[in-house]
DNA sequence: TTTAAATTTGCAACCGATTGCAAAAAAAAT
DNA sequence: ATTTTTTTTGCAATCGGTTGCAAATTTAAA
């Protein structure tokens, strides 16, 4: 096998000592021009490599940053990270990157595998059913800082960017309230989760505001995606009165449950209107267009990652900080307007 | 700030040695039942945490995948990556993620510092404008596996995981050509890149077989996002002579044309018939339904991230692959059904 | 009770880069 | 030529697990 070439080697070539030479290798102040030169040159010769577990080690740091998500094929999460990815690479740092599957147990495992890592700071958007975020104390403790984003847990101590989903899903259910429908059912995920607690809120206040019931019979719990749209659809089509609008907590659902409404020749908005949520790029696709929630997923991740860092390079304090709200707004298309 | 604990203080307070703490820790063999628990006790009580770097550097080996996409935010590489952290996660490895933005140079960096980062294997999936992969050679001559998938690089010492672009395009080329189309447009990205490239032969040969000239003044390349689409869509609208067939490399950017397409007036696809590639869910929610290429994205980084750890468990060798096809084909849906 | 075999534990030398402090060398000032 | 100042380089300890081999302890066999 390939032996590697370490500091010592150059060392030993170049009739200098080790540190030398890793002052040279990172242009060091106290270095001179030409020998900083001449071990820049022998290195690439030699195809020596630098290593990084050593320089962790031994600096107790680690340039890492760890990114929990419950799964990365959504259009949310995979925007948010691209851009965490671009900030954290720009500010020098690397991304280690695990799902959780929606699992809390699988979380507290990854968050004890990234803890054991070392990670310098913590990216994490909550599963489906994490309810304790006990696992995260030991981050606390050390003072490594962790970032909520999305999907978060609402306590003193943690610092968390969010989207006002109260708000939002309060607008765009007075939105179709506006619109004159009265029957109004919300497509949703877990109430536990905070975002579908929080619209779930805001739907419900929007329609005591409206001069509504809230119907229990009106919510649909599910997973969100193309499948639960289909399902849900099968499971209105079915009711013996008809609602006459959808607040679905996410685009992808949405259409999928509009898709199959529409083939069993339901109008819409004409006889159901649809409202989704996330600005997915599905929703400006498909006919009508649905009206949804404009959610900044890049920025999020822009702002979630900078922040972390900025911290992280003591350019700023996250203890300052508690709560970031994004601007969102709702987008209003096709598919919610009965009225011209 | 706090202290962090090693095995040496374990090793103090239950006076053993750190080896021995160290096998205890892990589960060895040699070591009695009762001193493993206390040990196991101790370091809970302790708060005890491992400290990979220093693993890492004793046994010159990091447990890290490396993978370097062009972008995150995608429907393909969502699912790929998703695969692959779920197989590599299960097979105690971690993954870390670079993106090129489609650059070369960027592409090139990246690879340094995985390299640096001593990943024990790669996974990479080539950007745009990448046409050597010379600067994945350190790895070869070190023999870290690298497995590209999807974007390759055409080269005998290199594995890869692909679909076969050029049968699948001919084989909806025909389709179209079935369906009578004799103007037939081929939105695509940049030739210098496998996919489209094998793509585009797939293309002309299906064109040349079904008794028909390949025109360039029918090939638009482009970016193949929803912009492109629109810009996609104006352009052919402007055109003296329009085409009744379009063969679009990619589904978002097929649905994005279409939409515009549309709203001009034109049907499809009784006027332009469309057919796109990925079986992204976009091609089943907009109306009509878009023929696509059903592309196996999680499938293949499944199989990608699981070959490459078969060859670093040494369960499999890498060498005695050179290529895996994976089984993709035509759906053929509305948006090309011209004939009853 | 001895001897042999099996089970546990410890020694000590790694792995490779970093850094405070001191020493050496070179340049500048006297 | 001597002293002072500035610039370069080196010493040596440190970061925290790992592992081959030997030693010690326990258990089994004679």
């Amino acid at each position: 096998m390939h032996k590697d070439i370490t500091i010592y080697d150059l060392a030993r070539e170049l009739k200098l000592s080790p540190a030398t030479i890793s002052r040279g290798l990172k242009d060091h102040q106290a270095i001179n021009k030409n020998t900083k030169k001449r071990i820049v040159d022998k290195a690439e010769e030699m195809g020596y490599r630098f290593n990084t577990f050593a320089s962790n080690l031994r600096k107790r740091k680690t340039n890492t940053i760890g990114v929990i998500i419950p799964r990365l094929n959504s259009y949310f999460v995979s925007n948010a990270i691209a851009a965490m990815e671009k900030i954290a690479s720009e500010a020098g740092y690397n991304i280690i990157i695990s799902q959780s599957m929606e699992s809390m147990a699988k979380e507290e495992v990854n968050a004890k595998t990234m803890f054991d890592n070392r990670v310098d700071g913590l990216l994490v958007s909550l599963a489906y059913d994490t309810v304790s975020i006990e696992h995260f104390q030991r981050f606390i403790k050390r003072n490594i800082p962790v970032i909520f984003f999305d999907r978060v847990h609402e306590s003193d101590d943690s610092v968390s960017v969010v989207i006002d989903n109260y708000k939002n899903a309060y607008d765009i259910t007075s939105h179709l309230v506006q619109q004159g429908c009265t029957g109004i059912m919300h497509i949703t995920g877990n109430l536990k989760r905070n975002v579908y607690r929080e619209r779930f809120r805001g739907y419900k206040d929007a329609l005591k505001d409206g001069g509504l019931d809230y119907d229990e019979e009106r919510l649909i719990i599910g997973e969100l995606n193309e499948e639960a749209g289909a399902v849900a659809a099968e499971k209105i089509l079915a009711m013996k009165k008809l609602p006459d609008a959808l607040f679905v907590s996410n685009d992808v659902c949405a259409a999928s449950c509009m898709r199959v409404l529409k083939q069993s020749g339901i109008r819409i908005p004409e006889d159901i209107a649809i409202a989704g949520f996330n600005n997915d790029p599905i929703s400006r696709m498909v006919e009508p267009n649905i009206t949804t929630v404009n959610y900044p997923s890049y920025q999020m991740g822009e702002i979630a990652a900078r922040h972390l860092i900025n911290h992280l390079k003591g350019t700023a304090d996250i203890h300052s900080t508690n709560k970031i709200i994004l601007k969102s707004e709702v987008l209003i298309r096709e598919s919610t307007l009965k009225k011209k």
